[in-house]
DNA sequence: GCTACTTTCGGAACATGTTCGAAAACTCCT
DNA sequence: AGGAGTTTTCGAACATGTTCCGAAAGTAGC
């Protein structure tokens, strides 16, 4: 029980993620800068370089500390459905984060405090008959999945507030040459409007269907 | 048809873009800068915001060039092989990009060179009995899984390529508590090995069958 | 030729994430 | 007390994307 040597912390980790938390609920997400944030807790901003590794790994904390906080739905006896609403609630849960596309690339995201999800998916689906490893794909392509929905979607949200110009997909789809590309026309007008609904839920039951039929034996 | 008016320009988008494949060709993708770019061609740097809205646009450029030149495979008569083949070639090709991950935020990402994807997918859809409301469904859900696949992997591989730290998820899976997480904690030796198969094609399958039987009826 | 007008150019400046290296502040050992 | 070792702090500096704004370089009308 030597006591530490070295020359004693002005701040701790705790405190750079407590103050970026308050930073954030007061200024915005933009404010959320590591000059900010250094200056906010009265330290050089290098200085949170020997706390933190990164910017992103900053954001990442900040994201599991908020995923401690999800409400744990009651999951349904049967693993079908406990694998949906495994997988909705962490969409949903992702869904609401600001700034989360750009935390989706890091595939190490999920810390212990949102495990609970991915365990009720593989267990789910090894209920369902899967073996451990086609358990495994199954969440693996549900991640994937839920990953893409979101990224789009957020960015998609992003350009809408932004940008004031029309969206280059609508322009193109607008000139289409019907001979070519007889399926786009066809579906050119009414492009703007269904890509704006929202399939998540439709698209998750279908995958996990198609992958239990797969996996499992069809019929 | 009066001359047109202004200072000549001395750069065209068309040479910025040359300019930037050579040095991409030559340095590689981190030498691709603005600076440097504008360095060599001879002019300012800030110029070059005259001809490109910011990077990304720079970089969806220079994909939208890369596409042009994905060779188009031959499509099956089969509507439902139609779609997979046609996913696959999209995946293959996004796959194949460097930094693609920073692109596929972006959601207007596909240039006229490549509609002819989209429209497969969209067309073999409606050929498997899908209304153009439900094909458009089916194209957004592919489009989701492939960009989840597509950046997850992406961003995994430039983790193993730059980091010598362990991947944190690894670590915290090794520590799993069973009590807890009893599905996690019997796949959480194989976790590594399996998370890097590569099981696009079959999630795809499984997504594509999932959504056809539920639109156009079971059975 | 001269004055508008228009378009392009590019230097200065800014914000930001990040690295480097040296100084500071502490403990431990002799 | 005094050095050795260790950890933390932080100012300076760098690279980069981007915005601002005035200067440059043409055309059109008179």
């Amino acid at each position: 029980m030597q006591g530490r040597t070295g020359r004693p912390p002005r701040t701790s980790r705790e405190e750079i993620l407590a103050a970026a938390r308050a930073l954030v609920d007061r200024d915005g997400w933009d404010k959320l800068t590591i000059r900010r944030l250094a200056g906010e807790l009265g330290v050089g901003a290098t200085t949170l370089y020997h706390h933190l590794r990164d910017k992103q790994d900053l954001l990442v904390q900040l994201l599991d500390h908020y995923a401690e906080q999800i409400p744990r739905p009651e999951l349904p006896p049967d693993p079908r459905e406990r694998i949906i609403v495994a997988a909705i609630t962490m969409h949903d849960s992702l869904a609401g984060w600001p700034r989360i596309a750009e935390l989706l690339t890091a595939d190490d995201l999920i810390g212990r405090s949102a495990l609970w999800m991915v365990d009720a998916m593989v267990g789910g689906a090894m209920d369902c008959g899967c073996t451990p490893e086609q358990a495994v794909d199954v969440y693996r392509g549900i991640w994937y999945y839920t990953v893409g929905e979101i990224t789009v979607r957020a960015h998609a949200a992003r350009r809408r507030a932004t940008d004031e110009r029309p969206v280059h997909r609508d322009v193109v789809y607008r000139s289409l040459d019907g001979a070519e590309l007889p399926a786009l026309a066809a579906v050119a007008q009414d492009w703007p409007r269904w890509t704006t609904k929202d399939t998540y839920r439709q698209g998750l039951r279908a995958f996990v269907s198609g992958m239990l039929a797969e996996l499992t034996g069809a019929g």
